[in-house]
DNA sequence: GAGCACTGC
């Protein structure tokens, strides 16, 4: 700890604090920065006048961090020095020091907007500019305009864009501390490789062959890549003449991995022995291995992306940021001085790649932020014209009004309702938690928490294992339920009630191909919303998990994809009148399909039912509707009708239109001109065809399939 | 008839 080198910067991190209100602190790897500066400041009093809050975007760094910090201050870890995340409180009223993720910062501002409880905040890893900590850099710059007193906030950043966030906080001084990293020297490709999967295969065989001992840590997009490369290496490895190099061990290292797999990478290798990781992005901040001599980077990362207009994600191959390939290159200068290769030119890193990653404020469906930053009220504040570090767009922040207003969590002139209120108390995306309060009015509030909990953790089942009624399955040794043919929801509230009735017996889980890290999650998640939900609705409510039995299970299921019906009104399709195509209502109509994963089931004559809502729209091969659930006509019909009428620049705040048809009509006329000419095309046969179908009354078809 | 990087309340 004493030779940390953020301390000899002590003295000029004090001053500086003590003069502004806001210090930007550039400190890179092994500068000890998260665990120091809330320990300088601890030293020289701040924490008297109240608590040292640091923000984390990880739950595993903040608590692991607070560990750190409680060892070195020799207290025990909840007392002077405490951590929080979700589920886990490890404060007390004795704390000076407290951890926790940016996201439960943003919960307690909710409940204290002032956040008068802390003298200083410190958000640590802000270049990583998660959802949270961008929405916390926003609130920071007008709190430290509010609380003129006794307040400083602190963010730590990188190199690269150190500058962006002083000039955003008008020009605040900007300190750097070095960090404790070996030089690493970095190699750049001649030009772009056809295929960087037989590019890193080479130079790592290379590297193996050549150099001196050291591990060698690989980056890849995804799954499949590592795989692949993994067998590659394997075959290549054993094919290499004995005694001509040392032995080697090979492991791949991605998020899908069981957590025993993944930490096989933390166990020293065999002597004599060297180790490559092939790896996802996983291994540039959340997973640290140490021995790393030699990085090889691709240059590449798999991000998702949403598109406003559509609704839909995708996700996509994209080059990496200048930030994220330095933060790569530093994984091979940890322990020792390390070499970087670069399967790109310098020319393609200097003058294509962004200086930093697109903030994930400008990749993500908004709906949740705007309800948040509604809810708390802040008298000064436009939420469209929000200070944000880089704004998101006014397409995205439009989007997320229309969406909230289809739920009813703000009315036709922008503002928060008394739905939309209870909603941001719910630590859920819009959608679910406006399910949940339409569930717990119509009586089906425990079935809806279930269901609402088995989404937010949506990696339940074990990948590669099939849904049970997929005809492809051979054998069939699994009793998991099928969603009685109404979809996915239904099938995830179905498997949860077995696993209940089972005593939630984690060899069951294991049995039946389901997660049991995401199973436990479930139950946890499950658990705080009730309690949630018990504050806020006073009465007594009925959630335990089990089956009720006096009901008819065909009526339960009912009531609850009516809930879920209106929770997804921002989120309904309906279906092509000739085939099993759908086409979505409340975004830019799109044509989509079932998600072939889906348990929806077919009626007599093939068919989909009629109108579904499901919880994602993503596009891979082709766009999907992912977790798809059956809904009734009469259920979408004021749906329809909320759609006709939505006005989105009444939404935004904006003057209302004194005449308001033209005004609608002009709106729609100019997404026509937007969507391309064949889509146009499909869309009038489909609105035709419908029309002659409506005139016709049933026809009785059969599937052209 | 597909295949998903990583986080978090």
């Amino acid at each position: 700890m004493a030779n940390l080198p953020i301390l000899q910067f002590e003295e000029k991190i004090v001053e500086t604090v003590e003069k502004n209100p806001v210090v930007v602190i550039i400190g890179e790897t092994g500068s000890g920065k998260s665990t120091q500066l809330s320990q300088i400041l601890h030293r020289r009093g701040y924490t008297k006048s109240g608590v040292i809050a640091v923000t984390q975007p990880r739950r595993v760094a903040a608590v692991s961090v607070a560990r750190r910090v409680a060892q070195e201050l020799d207290v025990p870890l909840g007392e002077d020095v405490g951590y929080a995340i979700r589920f886990e409180d490890r404060t007390s009223s004795k704390t000076r020091i407290k951890y926790l993720t940016d996201g439960v910062l943003l919960r307690e501002s909710l409940s204290n907007p002032m956040l008068d409880d802390y003298s200083v905040i410190i958000l640590d890893e802000a270049h990583e500019r998660s959802l949270n900590t961008d929405i916390l850099l926003g609130l920071m710059k007008r709190l430290v305009r509010i609380r003129t007193s006794n307040f400083k906030v602190l963010i730590t950043s990188a190199t690269l864009d150190g500058e962006k966030v002083s000039e955003f906080f008008s020009g605040c001084p900007v300190l750097n501390v070095p960090g404790k990293l070996y030089p690493v020297e970095i190699l750049y490709s001649k030009e772009r490789p056809v295929s960087y999967i037989e590019s890193s295969l080479k130079v790592a065989i290379d590297i193996h062959v050549r150099e001196p001992e050291g591990d060698i840590l690989i980056f890849m997009t995804g799954q499949d890549d590592i795989e692949k490369l993994v067998s590659k290496l394997e075959e290549k490895v054993q094919s290499l003449a004995e005694g001509s190099c040392m032995d080697a061990i090979i492991y791949p290292l991605h998020g899908s991995l069981p957590p025993e797999m993944q930490v096989r990478v933390f166990s020293p290798p065999p002597p004599n022995c060297r180790r490559f990781i092939v790896a996802t992005n996983i291994a540039e901040t959340s997973l640290t291995v140490d021995g790393v001599v030699y990085v090889i980077d691709s240059g590449y990362v798999k991000q998702r992306q949403y598109n406003p207009s559509s609704g839909m994600y995708s996700l996509d191959v994209v080059q990496i940021s200048k930030v994220q390939a330095n933060q790569r290159a530093g994984r091979a200068g940890r322990t020792r001085p390390g070499k970087c290769y670069r399967l790109y030119p310098l020319a393609i890193y200097r003058d294509d790649f962004l200086d930093a990653t697109i903030p994930e404020i400008q990749r993500t469906s908004l709906a949740g932020s705007v309800l948040y930053l509604k809810s708390l009220d802040l008298p000064d504040i436009d939420i469209l014209k929000f200070d944000f570090l880089d704004a998101p767009s006014s397409e995205s922040l439009e989007d997320a009004l229309k969406q909230l207003y289809l739920i009813d969590a703000i009315d036709e002139d922008g503002a928060i309702t008394s739905v939309g209120r209870t909603m941001s108390e719910l630590p859920l995306e819009p959608s679910l938690s406006r399910t949940l309060i339409e569930a717990n009015d119509s009586g089906c509030l425990s079935q809806a928490l279930t269901v609402v909990a088995m989404l937010s953790a949506e990696t339940t089942l074990l990948p590669g294992r099939s849904k049970p009624n997929e005809k492809k399955r051979k054998h069939d040794d699994s009793n998991l339920p099928d969603g009685s043919g109404f979809g996915d929801h239904i099938q995830l509230l179905q498997i949860f009630e077995c696993w209940d009735r089972y005593n939630y017996d984690l060899e069951w889980c294991k049995e039946n191909g389901m997660q049991v890290r995401g199973m436990v999650f479930v139950k946890d998640v499950r658990r705080q919303l009730c309690q949630i939900m018990q504050k806020i609705s006073r009465d007594r409510l009925e959630v335990g998990a089990h089956r009720r039995k006096s009901s008819s299970r065909e009526e339960d299921y009912r009531k609850l994809r009516k809930a879920l019906c209106v929770g997804n009104a921002n989120q309904v399709a309906e279906r092509m009148l000739r085939h099993n195509g759908f086409r979505t209502l409340t975004f830019k109509p799109q044509l989509v399909q079932v998600h072939p994963s889906s348990v929806l089931s077919t009626d007599n004559e093939g068919m989909l039912p009629n109108y579904v809502v499901y919880h994602e729209l993503i596009s891979t091969t082709r766009p999907f509707m992912r977790n798809v659930c059956a809904v009734e006509m009469s259920w979408v019909a004021p749906i329809k009708r909320k759609i006709e009428k939505l006005n989105v620049r009444k939404l935004s705040g904006g003057p209302a239109s004194s005449v308001k048809e033209p005004e609608e009509k002009t709106e729609l006329s100019r997404n026509d001109e937007e969507t391309p000419a064949v889509s146009e095309d499909v869309e009038s046969r489909i609105e035709a065809a419908r029309a002659r179908f409506l005139a016709r009354k049933r026809p009785a078809m059969k599937s052209g399939r």
